[in-house]
RNA sequence: GUCUCCUUCGUCUAGUGGUUAGGACAUCGGGUUUUCAUCCCGACAACAGGGGUUCAAUUCCCCUAGGAGAUGCCA
């Protein structure tokens, strides 16, 4: 038998770092399996949809190269696949179970819902949820509520006798009694759309599901599923509960912890293929040493068995390991491609670049490669190319163990060094030898040259390599600093 | 409150009825280096607790505790 699996989002918000991590699980598992992967688009909650939030559905998974094999815009001979454009099916199998008794319309108000589920929770009921108000109403009854214009919705009659079980791959048999099952859940709502219990159940069986992969949160609410399977009389697919994505504190993975969109995470420049490593190792594993996959290796590596039960703490110090390791893989060419956006929303660049300057922004990526996280990063480090340094902080100028008055002489003396150094033509380590020459002079580390330097060129004690950085910046603009710095110096001494 | 699921270093995890319980990130030391970073080396660090079963349990069973999730006309 084919294995059918699909992702089966809801267009209400930001792509989620978790809902991707489902989408991933889902497309491998196909993948591995020579199955097909399917998108489907739960957009029934028309109070919360928007365009914005489809389109970076669509985005997202673009962007992480996951490709569906049936779905909106591609198509596929099961479809629609947007569950709004399936509107009349579900309430044609809402009205069938309604006919046949194992569903009922419900005219109780939202107010009233509120108020029970508010009065439940203070008194700790032992009963929680609907409470079938509406299961024994007569026909007069409902005529009354119909004259009223009340627009019922429908919801399940769910046994209070017995229990439900389902089986799970991972978990093994779950049972669950059924006065403990949700009771009478909505099926279709007033505005005639489907809740997610009724639509997904009727859709993965039309669209001949056989794998439902999901988080574990739907755990409480398989027995519900299966429930519903057999008033359809329809054979339920194969269960596969994920592990959930936490947050630092253990809770459900949400903003306080950080970013969760995976557009957030693209914006900071984190590449594709690392948050697809990353990700997939949150709840599953290969054989707990190797840890680089690339997503074709996943979709033949990729095994329901390694999948782990227990939840995941989204870790985003590994991520930004994972970022960085990914980084230095880069080729200069492609690495630069990457770090113009960057450049450019920063104003530093305006694309497309001139000769040179795509020559000076190959330097400048071969020499930032290893010093970034993500590829934001490279506008701190290039920022000093861009904007000139303003020395407010005279005192960073001297190098651990060196006064001010030394630190302004090195840089006097280096300036010179330098200046013949570069006008005579010397290779680079000729001129870093005269300058470790004349820390010894001056009875001072090494660093107490080069630091005073570094700050009149880059404005900061951190920076890219000190010759990289005057490569970069031109001899012309270096002694400019330096003179400044010089002046700004001398003032303070 | 009720129900369901989960439990190996701080984190992600490997693992087995008998192992020095392995790896990675993080952290801390050290080395390379003009700063930072990279890179290399090293250290710290875990089987939630209590009962069983067994010659032997981290591993099998039970209980407790802790955590999480669900309990919506949201998915």
């Amino acid at each position: 038998m084919e294995v059918r699996v699909r992702y089966a989002p809801s267009p209400t918000g930001l792509q989620h770092i978790g809902g991707v991590r489902t989408a991933l699980f889902n497309y491998f598992f196909a993948r591995a399996n020579g199955g097909k992967f399917i998108l489907r688009v739960e957009d029934t909650d028309r109070e919360r949809y928007s365009d914005e939030s489809l389109q970076d559905l669509y985005d997202t998974l673009e962007w992480l190269g996951i490709k569906w094999d049936e779905g909106p815009i591609v198509g596929g001979d099961r479809g629609p696949y947007i569950q709004s454009e399936r509107f009349d099916l579900y309430k044609q199998y809402a009205e069938q179970l309604v006919s046949e008794g194992k569903a009922y319309y419900c005219y109780c108000t939202p107010q009233r819902l509120e108020a029970l589920r508010e009065q439940q929770q203070k008194e700790k009921s032992k009963q929680q949820g609907y409470d079938r108000h509406c299961q024994h109403l007569t026909e007069e009854q409902r005529k009354a509520y119909e004259k009223e214009g009340i627009k019922p919705v429908i919801r399940l009659k769910v046994p209070t006798e017995g229990k439900t079980t389902f089986h799970d791959v991972l978990m093994g048999d779950i049972s669950r009694k059924n006065k403990d099952v949700s009771p009478d859940p909505v099926l279709l709502k007033s505005d005639g759309f489907p809740t997610y219990h009724l639509a997904n159940v009727i859709d993965d069986h039309m669209m001949g599901i056989t794998h439902i992969m999901r988080a574990q949160e739907w755990i409480p609410s398989g027995p519900l599923h299966i429930i519903l399977y057999e008033a359809f009389g329809w054979e339920p697919p194969l269960y596969c509960h994920l592990p959930m994505v936490m947050g630092k504190d253990g809770q459900k993975l949400s903003k306080r912890h950080g970013s969760t969109a995976v557009r957030e995470f693209r914006e900071k420049g984190y590449l594709p293929e690392a948050l697809t490593n990353y990700i997939s190792l949150v709840g599953w594993s290969y054989d707990g040493q190797r840890e680089f996959f690339s997503k074709e290796e996943l979709e033949q590596l990729f095994t329901l068995e390694k999948i782990n039960k227990a939840p995941g703490i989204f870790d985003y110090k590994k991520l930004d390991w994972f970022n960085g390791q990914y980084i230095r893989q880069k080729g200069d060419e492609e690495l630069m491609e990457l770090l113009l956006p960057y450049l450019e929303r920063a104003g530093f660049v305006t694309l497309p670049l001139q000769e040179q300057e795509k020559r000076d922004m190959l330097t400048l990526t071969a020499v930032s490669k290893e010093r970034l996280k993500v590829l934001s990063d490279i506008v701190d480090l290039s920022r000093f190319l861009f904007e000139t340094p303003t020395y407010e902080d005279v005192h960073v100028f001297a190098a651990k163990k060196v006064d001010l008055a030394t630190a302004t002489l090195a840089l006097e003396r280096a300036y010179d060094k330098l200046k013949e150094g570069f006008a005579a033509g010397k290779e680079q380590e000729e001129i870093e030898g005269e300058l470790a020459s004349l820390a010894e002079a001056m009875e001072i580390k090494v660093n107490g040259v080069f630091m005073p330097l570094r700050v009149a060129i880059t404005g900061s004690t951190v920076s890219l390599p000190l010759f990289d950085s005057i490569k970069l910046l031109g001899q012309e603009e270096t002694y400019k600093r330096i003179e400044t710095a010089l002046d700004v110096l001398k003032r303070e001494v």
